[in-house]
DNA sequence: GTGGTCTAGACCACG
DNA sequence: GTGGTCTAGACCACC
């Protein structure tokens, strides 16, 4: 399991942590039944505190991705995440807006788009 | 200009605000040149504090999308934001993980990836 | 508002807190719009850590009851939880249970419940 | 005895072998003097951690319920539980709370409890 | 060994 | 002034 945290990413630490578990999952290479490593572990090879750890482990679990057992770990338990089309289409749209100020043409965003999902579904799934 | 905010959206108002100009900017509807409404007016309509919708212009301004002159209000200055290729392409990530994890083939996401794109587009540019 | 905390209380605080500004609000002591006191307030009214009732303020957000506007307090929004029929029933069963393991007749304990009962609906609703 | 884990509970697995228990106690379905099955066979069926068990035997023996000998097994001792007044009431008021939040008129809810007793007393006793 | 809760205190983000 | 995040470190609950 490889995840890094972003400096220069202004967003929390736990949120970044939970992002690219998801993009862990979604890519396949986390499947259903493998035990996350212990909150402790991360946090140390992070360099990060564990409650911080443990918040992005929280949060993976309300989203119904993971299953905590207090004592026993935490395993992948879905890889589908419930979300409404709201807030599927929300961070999506704010996103290709992005890149249409950018100056970036419609094709262009599209072999974009196209390449990250070759990344996302390379891992089978 | 039509901007509104979303109750149930739990990211902070301000974001809201400038993700919506953004849009209008992207879409045509806002050109270079036009003068944004005043901070107070737009506070006013929303219903929210004026230091939260000067926050929305300063974040507009440093990415160099509107320029604000003290006394005379802000105006569109480009229809370019300035924006690391990191800035563009984590949200686009974390936007379409979000997809695959919903379930959604690479087809499916790329239908609705040219659908929001035929509206960003729609408005000109 | 008067919420206390119970040393002998086995349960963890925050969910003492919880408990407590649910059962305001199923008695209507808090009607939808009424704003919560302040975190920190309540922290040090209580004599524990802000985070403390932070968590406990979070979670009543995610059942629904309030809603938390960052830098501008915590409201009430709902004077309904969602819950599943189990998680409703589960906990009912395990306090019968524990009545009759008490050496409680069934006519006592339902003298108890419609006495637990009316004071909750006691402050109208 | 039939005892069954929920993999969705998320209280402590202990938990909801001593509820279990404590509900098979209350419906008769076990009478003082009934051996329990060894916590071997029980965690070997449940497909649980032994030391889990054992935590759920020692805390009804807390309770007065059972008498664990060393080397001879466990008993149920008593069909009546050491309790006191506020660990009885306190999850029934929040049991309670909860129905309400959910909507529930007064009656409504003195029938589902009506009914819940029924199916506890239902085992003689 | 695992995760859960709590503290004290810092600093940031938001309105 | 509000809530949000993070740290370092402690102690507890569970398996």
């Amino acid at each position: 399991m490889f995840i890094s945290i972003d400096e220069k990413d202004r967003r929390p630490i736990y949120l970044q942590v939970v992002d690219e578990i998801k993009a862990l999952i979604a890519r396949g290479e986390l499947k259903e039944g493998t035990p996350l490593p212990p909150v402790r572990q991360v946090a140390a090879n992070l360099g990060v505190n564990l409650n911080t750890i443990a918040t992005a482990y929280r949060e993976l679990q309300e989203e119904g991705l993971i299953s905590i057992k207090h004592g026993a770990g935490a395993i992948v338990t879905s890889s589908r995440a419930n979300n409404s089309d709201d807030n599927l289409r929300r961070p999506l749209k704010a996103a290709l807006t992005q890149l249409v100020l950018a100056g970036l043409s419609s094709t262009e965003i599209l072999e974009i788009v196209a390449e990250e999902l070759k990344q996302l579904f390379k891992g089978a799934k």
